[in-house]
DNA sequence: CGAAGGGTGGAACAATCGGTACACCGGCCC
DNA sequence: GGGCCGGTGTACCGATTGTTCCACCCTTCG
């Protein structure tokens, strides 16, 4: 039956995707051999290829994903008609509920996008840079409501920055957890942005 | 004479290191190999290795060189006696000027920590907490003077957040300099700070 | 003039790299 | 029951990995 095979090999395909991206995140793309990641999920070199396309497609594949879902919610909130304080918020919030629940596979989004190569690289810069824009977007709102100071390129890269650079802090198990963190951050954020 | 041979070698030796630099910034530590390294600094790899040790080596001495530095700056400017909001500002504008004066070596220093192994990754590591606590003395000692808000380990993070990951966007040739991004991030740090 | 020694290039090392080919197993449908 | 086929393990591919070894070259010094 399709309804046995499918959910079996798909979720042995994300059983795939999920230790990848923790081997990924813990050592480095290049310094994880795809041996290593054979006996990480138990399985062989041929079993394992019957899954993936390559190990670069892996890296793709993970990037993608993720940097896909935070461009949507970003687009989407940024054209909404909150008030722009409230816009950011949200993309705070997210980001850092995101970044909490799948550390590893941000971690390789952020710090391994290098070692895509090709046309792979290109989309998935694209992809961070729409992200950005959408920030920038509502950034650029407040300013002409007057809520917030002209916008400045510097700031926004600070502000993304300051959010961005959890994936290398963030503790699972911490005192604090990602709602916390993104209200402080959120609150910093507009500290430094209001008019 | 010694005099000759010496400063031939370690020209030779800076040489290596620094296109080292660049090429693990550019594409990731592991991804760099031996030969491309000998190639890029047109020596064989026997010549290559009669300068350095191993090539973990190369990514441990590019590594401790910056974050020494950073470390003992930091260290001496928190323990003075300026106004904290000074001293604040004091490491802020040394670190963006490093960031722009070796954007390589220091994009190595941050994103390839990972791949040192054993008692070299502690010390690295060690290294980094020490730079991170002369901030922290400082925000602790401004919470004391009642100039900045009781000291919150998050903020701190955020706002190394936000200087560090320069070292992704940053562009030599940006139309606004290093000083004046440091201007920015100072006064944005200040804001989130004060009391 | 000969010995010495740092600097160099290149061969060779075992190990591992990512990826492929193929034989086999087990449950499915006809 | 026989053919089919997705899933798997293993052997193997050429290429490259980091590192070592050694013969050479050139300068310097005795």
């Amino acid at each position: 039956m399709i309804k046995n095979k499918a959910p079996s090999e798909a979720t042995q395909r994300e059983r795939i995707l999920k230790t990848a991206a923790q081997l990924f995140a813990a050592r480095g793309f290049h310094a994880v051999g795809i041996a290593e990641l054979g006996d990480a999920v138990a399985l062989g070199r041929g079993a394992l290829y019957h899954h993936i396309r390559s190990k670069e497609d892996l890296l793709y594949d993970i990037s993608r994903e993720y940097i896909v879902d935070l461009a949507a919610h970003a687009t989407e909130v940024a054209r909404g008609d909150l008030p722009p304080a409230e816009r950011l918020a949200l993309l705070g919030d997210y980001l850092m509920q995101k970044i909490a629940s799948h550390q590893a596979e941000l971690t390789v989004c952020f710090r391994e996008v290098q070692s895509l190569t090709g046309e792979r690289h290109r989309e998935v810069m694209a992809l961070h840079a729409r992200y950005e824009g959408a920030w920038k977007s509502i950034l650029v709102d407040g300013e002409r409501q007057g809520v917030f100071r002209p916008y400045d390129a510097i700031v926004l890269k600070g502000l993304l920055g300051m959010y961005f650079y959890s994936y290398l802090w963030l503790k699972p198990s911490g005192r604090v957890g990602p709602r916390q963190i993104a209200e402080r951050f959120n609150s910093m954020a507009l500290r430094a942005l209001a008019a």
